[in-house]
DNA sequence: TGCCAGGCCCTCTTTAGGGCCTT
C-alpha cells in the first residue's frame, strides 16, 4: 500500500437516494487517478439499479429512466470499477457516504479494496476554514478552480473533487513549507480539531 | 423531494439537539 498523496483514486456516486441500508443502489460511478495533481485516468459507467429512479434523482443528476434501461448491473459495472481502483487509496467529497455505497456494491460481489478513504470536504473544512459552506460547488469557487463539468454527474463531480484536492495539498505545501504531505497524514488532519490544524501542518514541517 | 441515513461538528454539550454534506 503507498503511503503518499501523490496517486490516488477520486470517485464519485449517484444513486437511487441516501441510504443503501434501505434498498438504496449505486446507478453511475465516476472515477479518476490523480497522479502528482494531474489526473492521469478516467472511469464512468451508468448501471441498472434494477428498479426505477425517482423524478427528484432525474432531475437532480439528469440521469432518466430511459437512460439506464439497458445499462449493465451494478454488479457487472462494479466488477469492472474493482479493476480500475486496484490498491489505491481513495478520496470522495463527503466519503462517508460514497463508502457506505461503495462497500454496500462490493458486498454484493463479495469484492474488498484495501485501499484507505480520506474526505476532501473534511480536510478543506480544515484548511479552507473561511469558505461559505463547504459543497463542491464552493469550494471550486473559492478555490479559483473552473468547473470541468455538470455538478451531480459522477465523472465530472470526481474530477473537479481531485482538482480541488490537488489544491488543498497545492495549499498546504506552499503555507506550511512542506515538501511532501503523505497520505496517512492528510488522514489525520481530516480528524484533527479545526482550532489545531496550524499546530499540526507545522509539526510536518519541522519533520 | 421529504423526512426514509449517517458521520461530523458546534454549542445554550457530554444523560442532547440540530445544521452541514452526500443522493
Amino acid at each position: 500500500m503507498k503511503d503518499n498523496a501523490n496517486t490516488v483514486v477520486v470517485l464519485d456516486f449517484e444513486t437511487t437516494g441516501l441510504s443503501p441500508n434501505y434498498g438504496d443502489r449505486a446507478i453511475e460511478i465516476g472515477a479518476v487517478i490523480l497522479e502528482n495533481g494531474t489526473i492521469v485516468d478516467r472511469f464512468q459507467k451508468l448501471m441498472n439499479p434494477g428498479r426505477p429512479i425517482d423524478s427528484f434523482i432525474e432531475q437532480y443528476t439528469n440521469i432518466t429512466n430511459a437512460m439506464l434501461v439497458d445499462q449493465n448491473s451494478c454488479e457487472e459495472v462494479m466488477t469492472e470499477f474493482s479493476d480500475f481502483m486496484g490498491d489505491y487509496n481513495l478520496i470522495a467529497h463527503n466519503a462517508s457516504f460514497d463508502k457506505r455505497f461503495l462497500d454496500a456494491e462490493f458486498r454484493r460481489i463479495n469484492k474488498n479494496y484495501p485501499g484507505k478513504f480520506c474526505c476532501s470536504m473534511l480536510v478543506a473544512r480544515r484548511v479552507y476554514q473561511n469558505a461559505p459552506n463547504h459543497k463542491l460547488a464552493t469550494l471550486m469557487s473559492h478555490a479559483n478552480i473552473t468547473p470541468t463539468g455538470d455538478f451531480h454527474r459522477a465523472l465530472a463531480d470526481a474530477e473537479m473533487t481531485a482538482l480541488l484536492w490537488a489544491k488543498i495539498i497545492a495549499d498546504i505545501k506552499e503555507k506550511y513549507d512542506i515538501m511532501h504531505v503523505p497520505f496517512s497524514s492528510l488522514v489525520k488532519l481530516s480528524k484533527t480539531n479545526k482550532k489545531l490544524v496550524d499546530k499540526y501542518l507545522y509539526s510536518l514541517t519541522e519533520k
